[in-house]
Parts: structure tokens; C-alpha cells; sequence
DNA sequence: ATGAAAGCGCTAACAG
DNA sequence: CTGTTAGCGCTTTCAT
């Protein structure tokens, strides 16, 4: 109806009214150089700026400062519970400092990835946090950082990138796992790993042979499922029942993976853990609602985000990045998808 | 150790090495107006643009356009599994259209929320996708439509304010719970509502209402829960077990207040659905791997999405923006948390 | 088909 | 303490 769209109100608008320079309204309106303003000044201006409704425009003033106040996130799967904890972690931890979070969501898609830095670059972030690391994006991330961008990779390292990681202590998870399926008697355990290019699927198989071949008597077999969804996991497990060797117990690589296992034992008509252990790892929101409630591996996402936004904000403020990698505590959630084995 | 970050390479470097004007260069890198510039020139622009990595600066164009491509998306809470679908479904849409999605999670929290749409403002995005509508943040919503910003709401609407709203047919579901515990024998049937703000709460607790209204001998109870999580559903439920009044079966205001009634259930040693019939409400991911696997209403997320993209969309290109209100179809999953009443 | 010039709204020297 | 000036990187008239 009203035709034209009524100009935003600039700082331009704000001193005509306030009868000062522009100069002295972005002084008095900005914390850190506010105290160079009379203070009867900044009042003045402040009920102008008020009055009119002014907002500053953040896109020139990145453009004069250079600086966007933004961080990327990159995701590779909102819809996994485990990610939404990370990002709240980071959030927490940015937004007192006067940073946002700019998301993007890739659905494991390389070519979404490309195009999301790509958009990322673009709007000149400060600073990247990956949680899509994998063996074969050399180029992207190392084109963000040549950009200036700075890089902290978050779960997942990626192969060969000099980027500083936090991630779970992942090994000393699966171990635990291994160890507690050893306890319970199981010899014929099953590995489910995920797709081989990501370093935690690396990391955690490694650590299932290698925590296997100290406990005498294991038999051991590790299977990979073609991506980290429960639909893979379900077919993995589908291949493993239907190959007929002996199996009682079951370590995945995530709990999506072991809600899958679940599922496709349910589909056998197999109990669990009657017939066959399942221990997950994450311990996502609801993993203790499965039928039956998730045996599982519990990471401390929030502060997997928070110290990766911590990491990037202090790589800024020292002007160097050394590639640090933090390892976070984990713990061994018990639950009553595992149990011994029959006899 | 390098001490001076390398300058980005701006468009006055491309068109140095290319040896054209700026303005030449702008015009063959943009769609929109490479068809005014000598193919042979386009060539040689995009070689020298590809050869020193040039990304335009979005700030810098956004200042002159007065556009931002950017469209912020507000939700409430993104570890509930109902919202990274919605997510998905907006960036489907407005991804291949060349806007980018800013998102801001407002834990329910109003001062999160108010500071979350100031810095979409400041940001200067093109428009807004509110999925935290709620009675009460009329100023909020009012100041961004003032300041230019177009909005659209999804899923919930907001008191008064003549935004067009996109949402699932939130009656229609409710009633096909309802007729589904009656025709199992149900009589005695509570509704745990959500907080009386959200016009969700209200939609459906009417439709509750009034779907017992019309079948003959129910005797019909309503509970408010404190918040829609699990843990005001477990609240509420446990409430509900200590009133001592008979109850058979439970409407949950959506699948986390239903969770939070089976884990009551579970606590005080019931059964469902033998002793109590669960419906929830959303069909969020994981639903049915519940235990029991949970009935529920199933709302078309990905449509939500992408159709209240699509509304923000025509509303620039028309220049005008009529409050209408689009109602998707939901349809009752009948799992197996609802069973015939004990007799 | 291309170049010249202006300006989006802001901050940061530099004067005074 | 405040005003002046310049310029961030881009697009868009307006000329030519």
C-alpha cells in the first residue's frame, strides 16, 4: 500500500538530530570509545539514536573495520542430535564476546560444502569452526585460511591441515566400550565402523583392533557401514547377521549407527541384549529412550563448542595459530543394550 | 610467524591484471549484466579473477545494493528434533535463489530472542522466518517489519500481528488423536497442553476440548505444562498419577511432553499402552524408535520450510505482503504407544 | 563495449 | 571533547 519503503534511519540522520557530528555519534554509541565523549553528549545522542530507532548497519561498518564480527559453522547433518549441543556450546561462548554464529548445514555433501565456504568467504567471517572434517577438502579450507580466515576444527580432523582440533578422547571411549563387552563375556564382537575418510571413524576402528588384540580369547571383525545414518547402520548390520558368523556383540561408530543395529535385530527378531550387545557412542539426546535404552559413549559437545570458539577467538587476539589439540574427556554410559553374553 | 595478513585481492586487482576497467569487471562477473561486456573480455576477466582467488566482498556489495541475501531464521530450541527438518526445508528453497539463511536460536528465551532479531537487523537481512511465535513480542516483530523487514511465521503464530503464517493443520490432528483413543474405549482421557502463549497450546487444547465435546461420555481433563520438554512433560504426567483421578489415556502437546509422560509412566511402574494410551504430537525423528514406539501426529516439516521461504520470496517480489495463512496437512502414525482400554 | 565518477554508511586518523 | 576528511569495496548512472 505504501509504495515506497521508507529509507532506514543512518547516523547521519541521528547527528542532524542530536546536533553533532557523525563522527560523535559513532563514538558515543560504541562501549569502546564512548569514554572520549562528554557525557551529557552521549545522553543527547543516545535519546536521538532512541528516538529514531537507529540501528547501525553492520555491513559498512565491516566494511570500514574489516572485520565482520561473524563466525562460520559448518555442519554436516543439523538433524543428528549431536551436533545441535555443539553449536550451542559455541554459541555460548560467542555471544558475550560480541561474535554470531553464522550456520551452514552441508548434509555431508562436498559440493554444498564448496558452496557454503564459497558464501562463508563472502561475507568475510572472521573465523571458521568445521565440524565436516575429511580426508580430500585440502583445498577449501586451505583457500579460507589463505583468505585470512582462521580455522578450528571441531570432532573430526581432517587429514594433513595444520588446523588446531577439539574432539572427544575417542580412543579411550572405545576401549572402555571393548572393555565392558569383554567383562560381560562376549568374544565375537562386531565393529561397525563409519565411512573411512573421517578421522573419527580412523580413530575409533584402530582403537576397537587395537583394544581386541590385548584381551586374549577376542574375535574380532570390524565391517563399514556406508555412511554415519541409521538406515546404514541397519544395512550393515543386515550384511552381518546374514553372513552367518557367530556375532554377540556389537561396538558402532555412532549411536545413529547402533539405532540402526537396533532396528535391523528387531527386523531378525533377535533381542537385545538377549541375544546380541550393541554399545553406541555420542550419547545423543534420546539415546536413552531406544528400545532398549542405548549403552553408549558420552561426548561433552557443549564443551567440544565452547573451546573450539574459545581456541578461534584466542588464535585472533595472539595473531598466530598453532595447530593445539585438545582431547576432551568421555565416559562409558551403561544402559541396557548390553548385557552378558548367553551361554 | 608471517606477522602481516595478506590483503584480500579486491576487485581493483582483478581489474589490473586484466587490464579493464572496475566497473568492466563488476559487470562480467555478475549474471545479471555479463551480457553487456565483449564475451572475449568475460573471459579474460574471470581468468584473472580465478588466477588471484578473487570472492567478492559481500559487505561491500550489500552496502551499495541495499540488499544482504539474507534471510534470518528464529527457532526456539534446536535440539528439538521438530525444528532442523523446518531448517532444511527453508535452505532447500532459498539456497538455488542465491539467499543465504542467518540462524538464530533463542533457547524460548525472550531476551535471547530480542537480542537475536537486533542483530539480524544490523545485519540488514532481507527478511525473517519466525518460528518462536508467541502472544506478548509484538514490539520485537513490529520493529523489524518498521525497519523494513518483511516476516513470515511458521508453525506458531503471533498475537495479532497480520504476518502470513505457514503451520500444520494443528485441529485436524488433534481430533484424529482424539477419535482414535475413543474408538479404543478410551473415556478418561488427559490433554497435556504446552504453555498457553504459544497458539499452538491454544489450538490444540481447543480442538481438544472440543472434540470430547462432541463424543459422547468423555470425561475430559486439561494440564499445562511448564515448557515443552521432556522434563515439564515428566513434571506434568507425574502430576497427573498423584491426583489419583482415573486416567486411560494422554494427548500430549507434542512428542517431548510425550516422551516426558512415558518416562513418568515408566518411573511410577506403568505400562504403556496397557495401563495408559500415549499420543504425541509432531512425529519427530526417532519417535518410533521410542519405547514404545510412539503414536503421534505427522506435520509436513520440510513443506513448512520451504513454503514460508517461498512466501518471504513473493512478498519482495510483489512489494506487498497480505497476512494470508497457508494450512498444510498432518495425518495420525499409529504406532504402538496407544492400545485398547484395560477392561 | 568500456571508462569515469559518485556514493552506499560507517569508523579512524588528524586537527583543533 | 568535537569536527573534518578520507576511504573501506562495490555497483550504477552517465558519458563516450
Amino acid at each position: 500500500m505504501s509504495g515506497e519503503m521508507a529509507r532506514r534511519t543512518t547516523i547521519d540522520d541521528v547527528a542532524r538530530l542530536a546536533s553533532v557530528h557523525k563522527a560523535t555519534v559513532s563514538r558515543a554509541l560504541n562501549a569502546q570509545t564512548q569514554h572520549q565523549v562528554n557525557p551529557e553528549t552521549v545522553k543527547k545522542v543516545k535519546r536521538a539514536a532512541r528516538q529514531l530507532g537507529y540501528v547501525p548497519n553492520a555491513m559498512a561498518r565491516g566494511l570500514r573495520t574489516k572485520l565482520s564480527m561473524t563466525i562460520g559453522v559448518i555442519i554436516p547433518d543439523l538433524t543428528n542430535p549431536f551436533f545441535p549441543p555443539i553449536i550451542r556450546g559455541i554459541e555460548n561462548y560467542l555471544q558475550p564476546r560480541g561474535y554470531t554464529a553464522l550456520l551452514a548445514n552441508t548434509d555431508g555433501h562436498d559440493a554444498i560444502e564448496r558452496a557454503a565456504v564459497d558464501s562463508l568467504i563472502e561475507r568475510r567471517v572472521d573465523g571458521l569452526i568445521v565440524a565436516t572434517g575429511h580426508h580430500g577438502e585440502q583445498p577449501m579450507l586451505q583457500r579460507a585460511y589463505d583468505a585470512g580466515v582462521r580455522v578450528v576444527l571441531v570432532n573430526r580432523d581432517a587429514g594433513g591441515l595444520p588446523f588446531p582440533l577439539v574432539a572427544g578422547n575417542d580412543s579411550s571411549g572405545v576401549v572402555a566400550s571393548v572393555a565392558h563387552l569383554y567383562e560381560l563375556g562376549h568374544r565375537d564382537i562386531v565393529h561397525i565402523a563409519g565411512p573411512l575418510n573421517l578421522s573419527t571413524s580412523m580413530v575409533r576402528s584402530s582403537a576397537f583392533a587395537e583394544a581386541c588384540r590385548t584381551l586374549p580369547g577376542t574375535r574380532p571383525r570390524t565391517v563399514e557401514a556406508a555412511a554415519l545414518s541409521v538406515a546404514a547402520g541397519q544395512a550393515s548390520m543386515d550384511q552381518v547377521l546374514s553372513s552367518g558368523l557367530a556375532t554377540t556383540a556389537v561396538v558402532a561408530n555412532n549411536d545413529l549407527v547402533a539405532l540402526g543395529v537396533l532396528r535391523s535385530l528387531r527386523a531378525h527378531g533377535l533381542s537385545c541384549p538377549d541375544d546380541v550387545s550393541v554399545v553406541g557412542f555420542n550419547d545423543i539426546t534420546f539415546a536413552e529412550d531406544f528400545s532398549p535404552p542405548l549403552t553408549t559413549v558420552r561426548v561433552p559437545t557443549l564443551d567440544m563448542g565452547s573451546e573450539a570458539a574459545r581456541l578461534l577467538l584466542a588464535s585472533f587476539a595472539s595473531g598466530t595459530q598453532e595447530p593445539v589439540s585438545v582431547s576432551l574427556p568421555v565416559s562409558l554410559i551403561i544402559r541396557s543394550s548390553s548385557g552378558p553374553v548367553r551361554r
